[in-house]
DNA sequence: ACCGCTATCGTTAGCAC
DNA sequence: TGTGCTAACGATAGCGG
């Protein structure tokens, strides 16, 4: 064996031209931002969509969102529907309770996907889970949103 | 003053309690999210958009997208928004969402807990293997499984 | 191709100004 | 409240299996 040669190297931001190391670093990367916009909503209360194209022919899409992608989106492009000051305290306390209801449940489910990822050793049922996939976070192939 | 230097320290994913150290938390860390997302792009050619809202009163809103979140979001919406409606009725179709997306994720949670359940049945996997001198993963807090 | 490992790089919490 | 610094923490590039 060659003496250790471990380690990352630095990166420049440009293009990569590799195929295969670019659709690996795209995933590592992919999870990595919505790592990061978790913790952001969990640790601040930040409300957050995502949503991703992969490159190429491939070109799936992968989103994040908390409460939900179409939720935010819709208030974005209304730009002024917050959630305050009408109806009753009552159903804003209730509001905030199914937020952190939410949180809890993203991130069980985070938690869930990466034990099915070790998981994936013992069979390929984790397919199945996947081709349901739905909701506040997931990834799915592009055709399976025109539905 | 004898430099003794602090530098970070772990912090836990939890809602933070100080105020002054959320806001100060959300600006960082919603500027390394976009990088990360701008990092993304240019790396992998991936198509990208992000909309964030700040949490409290102030609720504005922040948004990064390549090309556009509009192009993006349109796409992956794949249908036309709905109408701008008045407030009442507008909360009141936002408490319906969010339950929706509530039923989705219960529904996503249980379906992999059963999935889990197949999947040990089936015979052996790596985190039941890790964690069989713990009496069995599966009956652990969630938590608790430090991958 | 995928998964785990880990050295190394990049991000950021806590301070000081 | 914002800017800059630095050490510690966390993300990840490159590699071996």
């Amino acid at each position: 064996m060659p003496r250790r040669r471990k380690g990352r190297k630095r990166v420049d931001i440009v293009k990569m031209e590799n195929e295969s190391n670019l659709q690996v670093t795209f995933s590592k990367r992919r999870a990595g931002l919505f790592k990061k916009a978790s913790e952001l909503c969990t640790l601040c209360g930040a409300e957050i969509a995502i949503v991703v194209f992969s490159p190429g022919k491939a070109n799936k899409v992968y989103s994040f969102g908390h409460p939900s992608v179409e939720l935010l989106v819709d208030r974005f492009l209304g730009r002024d529907l917050p959630p305050p000051n009408n109806e009753s305290r009552h159903n804003h306390l209730l509001m905030n309770h199914q937020n952190a209801v939410l949180r809890e449940l993203n991130k069980e489910v985070m938690n869930m996907e990466e034990i099915l990822q070790m998981e994936k050793a013992c069979g390929e049922s984790i397919l199945e889970v996947r081709r349901r996939a739905n909701g506040g976070w997931w990834e799915a192939p592009i055709n399976a949103l025109n539905l």
